[in-house]
DNA sequence: TTGTATGCGTTATCAC
DNA sequence: GTGATAACGCATACAA
């Protein structure tokens, strides 16, 4: 593997000379640029990233670390955390116009996955911590020591930034339409795992939803933990449940998608028998059918504010702590009892 | 941020003796050790990624490379590999257990792309290389610098390990049913893209399947991008055909997502007026109603068997080259024209 | 316009 | 057991 030394040997001139051309000052001769380039490329020259790293006191990598949830607990290859993929797609566009590079971590919650993320907090320039991955404390400890941006935290945290999304006014705005416009007025819901903030938010703002429309009760509240399989089991629960709610709306769309799939898979019509709604607005809540009644998140947008806040921190570590909250949009499709569209 | 002279310093030892503490070397007295990881905790200190990298010269980072599809082209948020998503977890869990990282970039194909995937060489141990992503000159001399495992690229590769799947053997099982079984005689492909080895691959043994069957004939032929929205196209192209295709394979199951329900948008009865088939088994497929009869990949497999692969030749680069092919399965479900399963 | 020399934070090879 | 000290490959301040 070649270095610096020997590209300025065979070219005739000093390692500063070589550096100057790799980041193109223009503080050097045409010819002998000419000259390093060539050999550069006969070479195949490549500088060391550790290198530069060490000397530029930056090594120009973002580190993500996000949950995996459900991933191994019961089978072998359950499903993977969808939100999670958008989310990397969101992130990995904004760094790719950049120098900046993607280093990525997937954990189940807990204490080998925290030690996981501190040491690599190590080869990192900054980090994007999705969801809850570590007890506040522990993050703000990370924090002091390097720029984070927590995505979809806690949005009460004071000491670091966070960009999190609207659950409450998108899951209000959900059950208005439930109850407003369908008339429902048994409801069921199928939580999110209690560790996660989202998870608290969605359930929350239903609970006070369906509580501001007298006459309207809210039963059962079921908990999973996002999967589609626990879709599924609570599904297998509500089928056996007198009375059942006329709807069931999940705090995502795998679990969403599990309960649909469950129900028709023992015979329920949805929504004719059942009405079912997910959050999130992931590309399978496109495609099954009835297509899913949902609430989009703006993933796009999450992983672009974050990845820029975060670069934005790297480059002045003195910039006061923000809270970003982007707002959430109804996908109101079939799955909730509306006509489906003539074509999709 | 502090290094670890202020650490021995702090302890009364040598920085030597502090990275045999990080080190777990066992010639330190216990309690020197006591003294030392105290000053670490109390610190908050964590070894710089860059300078270990420098020192011990390797990174514990792989780089993943990957082609992002029809991403850009059109809208603005088309749908993203799904089937890279799949293996990035796949890649992920492996580096889960051991100290090496996951570095990740996506990229349309193309010399910017490739440039960038060059830079990043210098930043990590070694390369997962999907599809492909530069031309096969271009990564043999990047393999000649760096360990490098080509994923699911050319089979032919002589000069550096490649990990694919059977797409022969797994299109032929899935043309011989869809022949013999149901009994179609004309039948129509959509084709990936022709830069990809996969899709050539894909294409032709379903050429040849179609060949072996007198009687059969192949048509139409169309082409997409590996993208949904190429595949509603396609669709909208065999709406206006006649004779129209009794069934039409696709080369990926995004495209066959779109052909379904482009095809179900516009009054077509799937598998009823026609059968659609797909390839690769993604979420999505199991999803879609009715669920798609398609070709499974290994992903898990193919990613841990690459990953693997490269660590090892990461730690001997002297290790005679490895084509491996790994094995696919047919999914016999609905979209076929077979009878849906009573529950899913 | 170009070269010299030093520092970046670790690890590892020696001595002690 | 422990401590100096020399790499590791690059960037850059300072000279020339």
């Amino acid at each position: 593997m070649s270095t610096v030394y020997e590209v300025a040997d065979r070219a005739g001139v000093s390692t500063a000379t070589v550096s100057r051309v790799i980041h193109g000052s223009n503080l050097v001769r045409p010819d002998t640029r000419e000259r390093v380039l060539a050999v550069i490329e006969e070479l195949g020259y490549v500088p060391d990233g550790s290198a530069q790293g060490l000397s530029r006191r930056r090594k120009d990598i973002i580190g993500l670390a996000a949950l995996e949830r459900g991933t191994t607990e019961v089978g072998i290859e359950k499903t993977s955390p969808l939100f999670m993929d958008e989310l990397v797609h969101a992130v990995e566009s904004v760094l790719r116009g950049t120098e900046c590079s993607l280093l990525l971590t997937f954990g189940p919650a807990g204490e080998p996955f925290q030690r996981r993320i501190r040491s690599l907090s190590g080869k990192v320039d900054g980090l994007l911590v999705a969801e809850e991955v570590m007890p506040p404390g522990q993050l703000r400890s990370l924090a002091r020591r390097i720029p984070v941006v927590a995505i979809a935290g806690r949005r009460d945290e004071t000491e670091l930034d966070v960009v999190a999304v609207d659950n409450t006014a998108g899951m209000r705005a959900l059950a208005a339409h439930l109850i407003e416009d369908h008339g429902y007025r048994r409801l069921g819901f199928l939580a999110g795992p209690a560790d996660s903030p989202d998870a608290r938010e969605r359930l929350e703002a239903f609970r006070q939803a369906v509580a501001g429309h007298p006459g309207c009760v809210l039963a059962p509240v079921l908990e999973g933990d996002f999967s589609e399989a626990s879709g599924a089991a609570a599904a297998r629960t509500l089928l056996a449940l007198r009375p059942a709610p006329e709807v069931v709306a999940c705090a995502n769309d795998q679990m969403a998608i599990g309960v649909l799939l469950q129900f028709q898979g023992s015979g329920v019509a949805i929504p004719g028998d059942m009405a079912v709604t997910g959050f999130d607005d992931i590309y399978a809540s496109r495609v099954v059918a009835p297509q899913l009644t949902t609430v989009g998140q703006p993933f796009r947008e999450l992983g672009h504010r974050a990845a820029q806040r975060l670069r934005a921190r790297i480059e002045d570590r003195e910039l006061p702590q923000h809270t970003e909250i982007l707002p959430t949009r109804c996908a109101i499709r079939a799955s909730c009892g509306c006509p489906a569209p003539g074509s999709r």
